[in-house]
DNA sequence: AACCTACACAACCGCGACTGG
DNA sequence: TCCAGTCGCGGTTGTGTAGGT
């Protein structure tokens, strides 16, 4: 038996915000305050799931967040800091004002992870793609991100071949992780207490 | 110029933790 | 103490677009 769905999906838009919800939603937050996600959208007339609602207000409409490029000096604290925490987005977040776990996470996987690797194996940090297998020679494209990148690459390419844009499952099928939920490692232990810091 | 590939990031999903009755 | 409802997190997916051939 499934569990119960989040949230009664009937009828809900999905996808991309509109400048209009965006700003029911702002306006309503800034009306009545953050939380009670479950019953905001139909208190703000959205059609829009409550968690939803809450992730775009935190990864998009909060006023104290900083849009624009990581610095070099947030590139460096979550390097370290992901060495400490791990994949503890959120606790990362809180070292990073005016940053979202998901756009952390985001930098994390499109830009550190590789590194991080590349460092781990104990060697360089920033890697010349010409000593790469292939000798860096791509048709087409950026620089690959390694093998992760080049396994959804692959996903894409016969997507793409079938004249589908929408991605296979590729993850579901190919990434080790959650055959059941007993060993979901990331949930292993998730704390909502803010840290102390 | 057209095509192909990969990047970047917004958004979704599932589940564990928390909370109040 | 138990349970249902809700919240928040981390993993994953979808898609617009940049860049190379």
């Amino acid at each position: 038996m499934g569990r119960a769905p989040c949230c009664e999906k009937v009828g809900l838009k999905k996808g991309r915000w509109t400048k209009e919800e965006d700003e029911i939603l702002a306006r309503y937050i800034k009306e009545h305050g953050e939380g009670s996600w479950r019953s905001l959208p139909k208190n703000a007339g959205l059609l829009r799931c409550g968690k939803s609602c809450r992730l775009r207000w935190i990864n998009y409409l909060r006023a104290d967040l900083k849009r624009g490029n990581i610095t070099e000096e947030e590139e460096e604290m979550i390097i370290k800091l992901h060495a400490t925490l791990g994949n503890r987005w959120s606790l990362i977040a809180g070292h990073l004002p005016g940053r979202t776990d998901n756009e952390i996470k985001n930098y994390w996987n499109s830009h550190l992870s590789r590194r991080a690797a590349d460092f781990r194996d104990g060697v360089v940090v920033n890697v010349d793609l010409s000593k790469l297998p292939g000798g860096g020679k791509r048709r087409g494209g950026r620089a690959s991100r390694g093998i992760v990148a080049a396994a959804k690459s692959a996903a894409t390419k016969e997507n793409n071949a079938k004249g589908k844009r929408a991605r296979t499952t590729w993850a579901r099928t190919m990434s080790p992780h959650k055959p059941d939920s007993s060993n979901s490692s990331s949930r292993a232990r998730r704390r909502r207490t803010t840290p102390s810091f």
